[in-house]
RNA sequence: UGGGACGUCGCCAAGUGGUUAAGGCACGGGGUUUUGAUCCCCGCAUUCGUAGGUUCGAAUCCUACCGUCCCAGCCA
């Protein structure tokens, strides 16, 4: 366990009887569009903490400005809360809060902490002034209390246009903290609210509901991001200033970024609306729906995140160590399986022709107890193109002419033949298979150097493998700001093998089936898959020395 | 030029006055292996953004400087 600022600082608050001694938390999103691998690292903390701590979590919805969410966006966001493994204690919705946010208000206006503002937007910014030089106030500041309430009911009731009139907190203009210089807490929005409807035309902004939410929640420890931390003053503000007992405390802590991808509902978003990637569950998207067709186990995403660590430190993690997570977790639970994807016939000449032997093998070298799966061998058979080479260089340990290499599973070939096809490349190779070799026998000790994969041509069943590579051509697309980072996307990021030649069991497995294909790599059997055209999304390659030492 | 935060090995990240400066990933070397996978060993910061200072003793305290990020939405 990697110890970290808000454990310690949690461990210290149950240790001094904070609360109780009790942790309440909660996940915020806005439902405006999919939770990313981002967001997990929040869940993840935030869940985590409770758990740990023997608390609970809620879930909220975020959702104070209608217009910029929309319905189908909270379906799928707890889909991805409950894949990742976490349930809540209490689901809750910002909106559920409007009547007692609205209460709190009339609270503030009447002990003249908050004020009804005809400022517009152009005129408020100015008002602000600027990083370097104090705001000044605006002349409606010093309204009555009796005013205000009054201008701010019939704000509620709908008797002025968007942007007419505001209720503002009346803390300090001067502040050197731009959010404490009288910051906005309701804004008039003649615009249905998807879960209050026609209820409401003042909505409450992020900075007055969400704190006063995490109060009424009985919420302990607020957990977000750093971006927030110019915030935590008003958030406190508001809270001292109200008649509430609870005071969460806001504790900020830094996201994580992960390279060769942007994390950013914005950009994502953008990645949809424009057409670059096919939907919000694309495999190539680091949301967790796409991730999750794409085979990541939702285990995986949460070690990786506790492996990183949490810090107020920004920082860019190398993409290999996601994917290294996500081969730790498959390797000890995928079941092995084989597949050719560039396939390249072979011939057993000694093999006889009607004959088809099955083979009892193991699903998983390590794991017994995973069972096995038969396959069939026959005289013909497709190997890896790549596993034949002409004329190989010195470290090639796979098949060559008048060269030997033992069959996964099977018994060891040599290759007698090169037989070539009309183009001068190699049509098929013509071998010779030595029994006294097979798998179980005592003559399967014989050692060669290679061992390669293969698939009966006969029994193989023909598929699409859909192989991925990174988003983005770029480590950090979003470091150039003239630059559009759409323009860093890796054209290459999805390259479709169309004849790869599988196990036929494969066929039947169902969508979200995790398997490896050995040493090609972890495959996902795809939601298009059907039995009679199976689909495979490759998930990660095997780690690959040979590449390595091929490159070099 | 205001405010807030952050700078410890290539990437993360523990550490909060006395430790040989954790750990993971990456990397290098060796072993096992019917996946060039997995697995197992070994190696990998006399140094903590820089410069001063305090102290018997500092990554940890003080001062100054440098660098990076966030804030001027009626977004969250």
């Amino acid at each position: 366990m990697v110890a970290h600022f808000i454990r310690n600082r949690i461990r210290e608050d149950v240790a001094a009887g904070k609360n109780g001694g009790q942790v309440i938390t909660r996940f915020p999103p806005e439902p405006n569009g999919y939770l990313h691998i981002g967001h997990a690292k929040s869940i993840g903390i935030n869940f985590g903490m409770a758990e740990e701590f023997g608390g609970s979590t809620n879930l909220r919805f975020d959702d104070t400005n209608p217009g910029k969410e929309e319905a189908l966006f909270y379906d799928r966001i707890m889909e991805d809360v409950r894949w990742l493994g976490f349930d809540w204690q209490e689901l809750h919705h910002a909106s559920d809060y409007f009547d007692q946010l609205f209460d709190f208000a009339c609270e503030l206006i009447n002990t003249n902490k908050a004020y009804v503002d005809s400022l517009d937007a152009e005129q408020m910014r100015v008002y602000r002034g600027t990083l370097t030089e104090p705001g000044r106030e605006s002349p409606d500041r010093n309204r009555s209390a009796a005013e205000n309430m009054d201008l701010f009911q019939r704000m509620k009731n709908g008797e002025f246009a968007d942007g007419e009139y505001t209720l503002r907190a009346r803390i300090d203009m001067a502040a050197p903290n731009i959010n404490m210089r009288d910051p906005i807490l309701y804004r008039i929005r003649k615009i249905d609210h998807h879960r209050t409807g026609s209820d409401w035309c003042i909505y409450p902004t992020y900075d007055f509901a969400h704190g006063i939410s995490d109060a009424i929640e009985g919420i302990t420890h607020s957990l977000c991001t750093l971006e927030f931390e110019d915030h935590r003053p008003l958030y406190d503000w508001l809270l001292d200033h109200i008649s509430i007992q609870q005071h969460p405390q806001q504790i900020e802590f830094a996201r994580g970024n992960i390279d060769f991808t942007v994390l950013s509902k914005r950009r994502l978003k953008r990645l949809v609306e424009e057409g670059f990637v096919d939907g919000w569950d694309d495999p190539r998207m680091p949301t967790l729906a796409g991730l999750r067709r794409r085979g990541y186990p939702p285990l995986a995403i949460r070690k990786f995140w506790d492996s990183v660590g949490v810090s107020k430190s920004e920082s860019i993690i190398p993409m290999i160590v996601l994917e290294n997570a996500v081969r730790d977790e498959l390797n000890e639970n995928a079941p092995r399986s084989m597949a050719v994807l560039n396939p390249l016939k072979i011939i057993l000449s000694n093999f006889d022709a009607s004959e088809t032997r099955w083979l009892e093998v193991p699903l998983h070298p390590q794991h017994e107890d995973m069972g096995t799966r038969r396959i069939a061998l026959t005289r013909e058979l497709y190997i890896e193109q790549d596993d034949f080479m002409l004329d190989p260089p010195g470290k090639y340990f796979r098949l060559k002419p008048g060269g030997e290499v033992r069959l996964r599973n099977a018994f060891i070939i040599r290759c007698d033949e090169v037989v070539e096809n009309a183009a001068g490349g190699v049509d098929h190779l013509v071998c010779s298979f030595d029994p006294d070799t097979m798998s179980g026998l005592p003559g399967a000790k014989r050692k060669v150097k290679g061992t390669i994969h293969w698939v009966s041509a006969s029994h193989g069943k023909r598929a699409t493998l859909r192989l991925y590579d990174r988003l983005f051509k770029v480590a950090n697309p979003i470091a150039d700001k003239a630059v559009d980072f759409t323009e860093h996307l890796n054209p290459a990021s999805l390259q479709v093998i169309d004849n790869a030649i599988i196990e036929p069991d494969l066929a039947t497995q169902p969508a979200g089936h995790q398997l490896q294909f050995e040493r090609t790599g972890y495959f996902a059997v795809d939601p298009d898959s059907t039995p009679e055209h199976p689909v495979l999304n490759r998930t990660v390659s095997l780690r690959d020395s040979w590449a390595k030492i091929a490159g070099q």
